[in-house]
RNA sequence: GGGAGUUUAGCUCAGCUGGGAGAGCAUCUGCCUUACAAGCAGAGGGUCAUAGGUUCGAGCCCUAUAACUCCCACCA
């Protein structure tokens, strides 16, 4: 073993082995299923921070899994991330003086296939760094054929069912990607804008209705004016004509609901084709549809000589038009939203076009229901409200993109315009038999594969065992900002398609932001590259610094101190194993419950049972932070503070007996040790058990402790850590350093045996150049020590100052007399004494009783001073 | 406008079904003790956001309030 911990000479040949043996390959078999189906990442350029923890999460629940013997099943993936890739694609034709059309829709295609080959393996490669034990050999694109199969078997069910339409609708649209996007794609904005109000004035001449409007450029889209049907002061003016300002053009005035009384004017523009509001208001009163802004953002010719102009930069001539015209009646400040393209930034504009959508009422009934019923969990559950509030308010699905990238949607129409949905390739229309087809130009919403991807990586639609076998699958995990579109979408399509809910649990991540809890973001420069704490400080300390003291969906504020801090702990447990390996050399197995245990081995195996609980109990309930906090408290605070320091004693003794002893517990306790820590830090505990005097083929196959239960009754030896801790603790309060050793004589009645079993032990541990147990105080000047029964006496001759001795002994009569005070009105309340629970009274004047005792102990003590 | 979350030591956060406030980092003191100075031993530091309530007992449960964060929503 190398001197130092250092990560970076043995993690990747650790993975290559595994990889090479195939542990993480694996088939439907007789025992019990663990199974996870991998988020899949976009293959847009490389993995951030955010995989990482996502990542880690699932590899810690399946690499315990996969110890404790089930059949585990990790299904890596990745995402074509259409709209993304697209972009950067267009970019790069850009730069070549190309453009999408110019080459044409068959290279497009190939030029993505060829982006999806090189960054697979980009994304692939670092999640290996990282550690992940899932199935390679299963590794799913969105875009694969069978999932391509997939995707149009579920289109063609849909369709065939009556649950895909195709309808006009006002959908966001971003002119700089030029496709529709979904609500979850728009984040709306805060800005800084105008309110302008126009005059609308009468066509005959009686007067004028003002309007109040954010969009001054859709106004040559107006086909009507609208204002509420009761509101008093447009009384006998419904129906009424108006003109239409720049546009010289007949509109009428509207009654309508929408229109709220007492909100701006109380009179509102109507552009059905610019506003989703709008749209509805011009299908309830028959009105005209107007575009005035093209699928680039522009005006079109119908606005005459701003005809070409930017929607936007037009503004500002628009109001100097309209002020000239004498409409214009003021303009004031106004903050307000604007929908904007999450992947561009660019603002984007509702637009009426045809999509194709799929009905949504029905589907979501039985996924709320999933939830309702208890059947699916999420973890922690307050995330339930987001899925239920989504679901419950459910819109339909607008599924199709007008880009190239992705599933084409498989509509077809034939010369005589038969439309029919197929799911292989056709030759002829089923109807006419004619040859001359055409197929949708449109592509699906990337979420139409992914929402399929519990069981379209398994291989639906196919029959086949894996299916049988791993489905539902056992857990998702995944971050809070993709439950409404990701999670919802597949409980649906799983409930729909497979007849069951894709997974059992739910597990909610949070954010991983940076320290001050700014969202990382590369127009920031705030973000952390994995990568590069993988190579500054190792991929174990990568994983165990974003599980540590995560806490399941909260955000988690992360920097690079915490990677290092990791990397601190990691190198103290790699010193421990030193320590052990050292000292085991020449051991014996043993039975260790045949072996003669001490007090000191009982404690450890002791702690180590309830370590062994906790870390179960917390991964069991996603609390994986805890669980590593459990781990390593145990490490640092009992294992290396105490047990090792502990075992010197015996194992530089001449006594074999407790030599073989004390070797046999150190390995049963570093050997479970490593089997815990090994789903959280799976390199670095392969590493060392693989140096072990026993040990098998890989720790990721080794079988996962569970308690072994030395003892029962209480545990005494904790009165010897606090025998040490209170002689300690007197030494600093006199000051005295540590290389300066003293004699200690102890004397006590009861705990005779227990003292003389540890006297090497106190004496090491509590800076003495030797410990015996004597009948009487010595005549000698000596600092007293009372514990419990027990009293020790440190001859520190010069060292004593008794007015620094009465000081010491006041202040711990103080806090008795506190601790005395506070048990004696608990137990002198009537409510306690009746109502608590009797273990909690009885242990309360035990207590007392012990302290009282002690108190008298420290006043004689005082007195004699 | 609706909903959720957070508020605990100087900083980052734990704290399970209520039963004497915890960790890491930082600070101070003393130690190179043959696993570890990336260390060891010790110490200081908290009205658990505020105000009420339930309870024998509240960081934890209930009700308000405040501050910050996030999500959802078609308000011109």
């Amino acid at each position: 073993m190398e001197k130092s911990y250092s990560p970076e000479i043995f993690e990747k040949n650790i993975y290559e082995n595994w990889m090479k043996k195939n542990y993480f390959t694996t088939n439907p078999d007789k025992r019990e299923h663990y199974s996870i189906v991998m988020p899949p990442c976009n293959v847009t350029g490389k993995a951030h921070i955010g995989h990482a923890l996502d990542n880690t999460i699932q590899d810690v629940l399946i690499r315990r899994k996969r110890m404790q013997g089930f059949n585990t099943l990790w299904v890596p993936g990745t995402d074509h991330a259409a709209i993304a890739t697209e972009q950067v694609l267009v970019k790069h034709l850009k730069g070549e003086g190309l453009t999408k059309e110019g080459v044409g829709r068959e290279e497009f295609l190939k030029r993505g296939w060829d982006w999806y080959r090189q960054y697979t393996h980009v994304i692939c490669d670092q999640l290996k760094m990282m550690g992940v034990s899932c199935d390679w050999s299963r590794l799913a694109f969105t875009m694969d054929d069978n999932l391509n199969h997939a995707v149009r078997h579920v289109f063609c069910q849909y369709y065939n069912e009556g649950l895909i339409y195709k309808g006009k609708r006002v959908v966001n649209y971003c002119p700089s990607c030029k496709t529709t996007i979904s609500d979850n794609e728009n984040v709306h904005i805060d800005q800084n804008t105008f309110l302008w109000y126009i005059r609308y004035p009468f066509a005959d001449g009686s007067g004028d209705v003002v309007v109040a409007t954010t969009r001054p450029e859709t106004i040559f889209g107006d086909t009507a004016v609208a204002v509420n049907p009761h509101d008093e002061r447009f009384k006998g003016q419904i129906g009424k004509d108006l003109i239409l300002p720049l546009m010289n053009k007949r509109i009428k005035l509207i009654g309508d609901d929408y229109c709220e009384i007492g909100f701006g004017t109380g009179a509102v523009k109507i552009t059905p084709a610019h506003d989703p509001n709008d749209y509805e208001v011009g299908l309830r009163h028959n009105l005209e549809v107007v575009n005035c802004i093209d699928d680039e953002g522009k005006l079109t010719e119908i606005t005459g000589k701003f005809a070409g102009m930017d929607r936007i930069e037009a503004r500002k001539l628009i109001e100097e038009a309209l002020e000239e015209g004498g409409f214009l009646v003021k303009k004031e400040k106004y903050k307000n939203q604007v929908g904007t393209c999450e992947r561009c930034g660019a603002i984007t504009e509702p637009r009426i076009s045809t999509q194709w959508f799929v009905k949504m009422q029905e589907l979501a009934k039985p996924a709320i229901e999933a939830v309702k019923s208890g059947k699916l969990k999420f973890h922690p559950k307050r995330y339930e409200k987001t899925y239920l509030n989504w679901l419950e308010n459910i819109q339909d699905w607008c599924i199709s993109r007008q880009i190239w990238l992705g599933h084409r949607i498989p509509v077809f129409t034939c010369q005589h315009n038969h439309t029919f949905a197929c799911e292989h390739d056709p030759m002829e229309c089923p109807e006419c038999h004619s040859k001359n087809l055409t197929q949708d130009n449109d592509v699906l919403d990337t979420w139409f594969s992914s929402a399929l991807w519990p069981f379209s990586t398994l291989g639906y639609p196919n029959k086949t065992e894996d299916l049988k076998y791993y489905y539902p699958t056992s857990a998702l995990v995944t971050g809070y900002d993709i439950i409404t579109f990701w999670v919802s979408k597949m409980v649906f399509s799983g409930l729909k398609f497979m007849g069951d809910i894709p997974f059992n649990d739910v597990v909610i991540h949070g954010l991983v932001r940076d320290i001050k809890g700014v969202k990382m973001s590369k127009h920031l420069g705030n973000g952390i590259d994995p990568i590069d704490m993988i190579e500054k400080y190792g991929a174990d300390a990568l994983r165990l610094s974003l599980i540590n003291g995560m806490s399941m969906g909260t955000d988690v504020k992360y920097g690079e101190e915490k990677a290092k801090e990791s990397k601190v702990f990691i190198n103290k447990l790699y010193n421990a194993s030193k320590f052990v390996l050292q000292n085991l050399e020449g051991i014996t197995l043993k039975d260790l419950k045949k072996l003669n245990l001490q007090e000191k081995d009982r404690w450890i195996l002791n702690e180590l049972d309830n370590l062994i609980k906790s870390v179960n109990k917390n991964i069991d309930r996603y609390s994986l932070g805890v669980a590593t906090s459990n781990l390593i408290n145990f490490t640092v605070s009992k294992f290396c503070d105490w047990y090792i320091e502990l075992s010197k004693v015996d194992l530089y003794s001449e006594n074999e007996e407790r030599k073989i002893v004390t070797q046999n517990v150190l390995y049963y306790v570093f050997d479970v040790l490593l089997k815990l820590f090994h789903p959280f830090i799976p390199f670095v505990t392969e590493y060392i058990y693989q140096e072990l005097p026993f040990h098998e083929e890989t720790l990721m196959m080794a079988l996962y402790p569970t308690k072994m239960s030395v003892r029962a009754g209480k545990n005494d030896f904790e009165k010897v850590i606090e025998l040490i801790k209170s002689i300690r603790n007197a030494r600093a309060e006199f000051n005295v350093p540590d290389n300066k050793r003293t004699s200690l004589n102890i004397m006590t009645e009861i705990e005779r045996t227990l003292i003389a079993e540890n006297l090497g032990e106190i004496s090491k541990l509590a800076f003495g150049n030797s410990a015996e147990l004597v009948n009487s105080e010595p005549e000698e000047k000596c600092v007293k020590i009372i514990c419990g029964d027990i009293k020790v006496f440190i001859p520190m001759g010069e060292l004593i100052d008794s007015d620094k001795e009465k000081e010491r002994l006041n202040k711990e009569i103080k806090s008795l007399e506190f601790e005395i005070e506070r048990s004696t009105k608990m137990l002198s309340n009537p409510g306690f004494a009746n109502k608590a629970p009797k273990q909690m009274v009885e242990s309360e004047r035990v207590k007392l009783e012990n302290n009282k005792s002690r108190l008298l102990k420290l006043k004689t003590e005082l007195q004699s001073l």
